[in-house]
DNA sequence: ACTGATGTTAGTACCAACTACTAAATGAGG
DNA sequence: CCTCATTTAGTAGTTGGTACTAACATCAGT
């Protein structure tokens, strides 16, 4: 098989690259059955960065990426908020909320946003959910901004209700009655411990 | 300030690294104002792997979590299934899962568990879920083996009930009643779009 | 104070995977 | 055939290391 012309061959780089980052300039020369130098020159041109620099950047950005992902403490953005009353924040539908089939998002996102609305909502060292009322009223889809609204309707004790509604273009998607619990300790695991 | 003992340097050495893998020996050796050489004595000893090899760790392993966090089409592992009929999963708490502060698990989690599992227990194309009520009826902590069952209670025309129960040791952490839209068109979306 | 063991530093040769540069060889088009 | 673009070759220098040898420092026990 002939040999890529220039063009072709750093579009393809370009792609290769991208898709593996972990890829030297020694095996890219293999593939393109060119030499090492012209892998080099091409990677100029293109402004790649050379193998250490992807590979750190991909750590970098990964390290970020869990951090937003699975140690945030809300699931969407708090945008307004008066605590033990009321609560805004905004969740945008990315591509790994859907279902890939028919790019709805995964009722379990939406309900996460408002979960942990209430959980931000309250005052307390101590929040958690004890039970929930909730509807889907209509699906939500990939890029969709869904705007969810919690609002405090009583607090008793050690138990608040409240009441959320989502939606997108002023269209409801989401509502639910959420009972939290809360209290002013930090960790009531102590006394079952 | 004097230099530390070899121990204690070592074992605070092991704790920079993990925090931050991005350290070359040679910052290291001056936050612990000791040669470069002791820095790689250590490192032997203690089988840290140089710098680039941390990161290259970080780039794959951070690339793989992003996928089993947010592209999965479960959260859980299922363990058994019988279509339209009933299913188990399997999900850990992990540290992403919990409130830094105690240790208990973000309530969203089991709800996704729990969801996601509804979802997968229905063979049709379509399935999204239309309304649910829940319970969380005692905390689950970090490294708890919760086991998710769904039990299809009906199904008729497009709308199926399900219930859900979690437990963690036989003990029950979470219940709930989930009232699932199904279909065999693949996407609703044509009609509304 | 002397002896060993342990710990620390210095120094060398080598490596991968580069950058930056110069210079030569090879093509392909007019 | 000439020419310009492209490709290849080769050298020197860089970073952040490994692997190894040898010397030096420190302290503990006798």
């Amino acid at each position: 098989m002939a040999r890529y012309k220039k063009k072709e061959r750093q579009e393809l780089l370009l792609e290769k690259v991208s898709t593996d980052p972990f890829l030297t300039d020694e095996l890219l020369s293999e593939m393109f059955e060119v030499s090492i130098q012209t892998i080099r020159l091409d990677r100029l041109e293109l402004n790649i960065p050379e193998l250490r620099e992807r590979i750190k950047h991909v750590a970098r950005e990964e390290t970020e990426k869990i951090r937003s992902l699975s140690l945030q403490e809300v699931i969407g953005e708090i945008i307004d908020i008066e605590l033990n009353s009321h609560a805004l924040s905004l969740f945008i539908v990315e591509d790994g909320h859907v279902f890939q089939k028919n790019k709805i998002a995964r009722g379990h996102y939406l309900f996460a946003q408002a979960n942990s609305l209430c959980v931000a909502v309250i005052d307390e060292p101590l929040a958690l959910t004890k039970s929930a009322d909730i509807e889907f009223t209509r699906p939500s889809k990939l890029g969709d901004k869904v705007i969810s609204k919690a609002m405090v309707e009583k607090m008793d004790g050690h138990t608040a209700i409240i009441t959320v509604t989502s939606r997108v273009d002023q269209k409801m998607v989401f509502k639910g009655r959420f009972e939290m619990y809360y209290t002013d300790e930090t960790d009531e695991g102590e006394k079952n411990g």
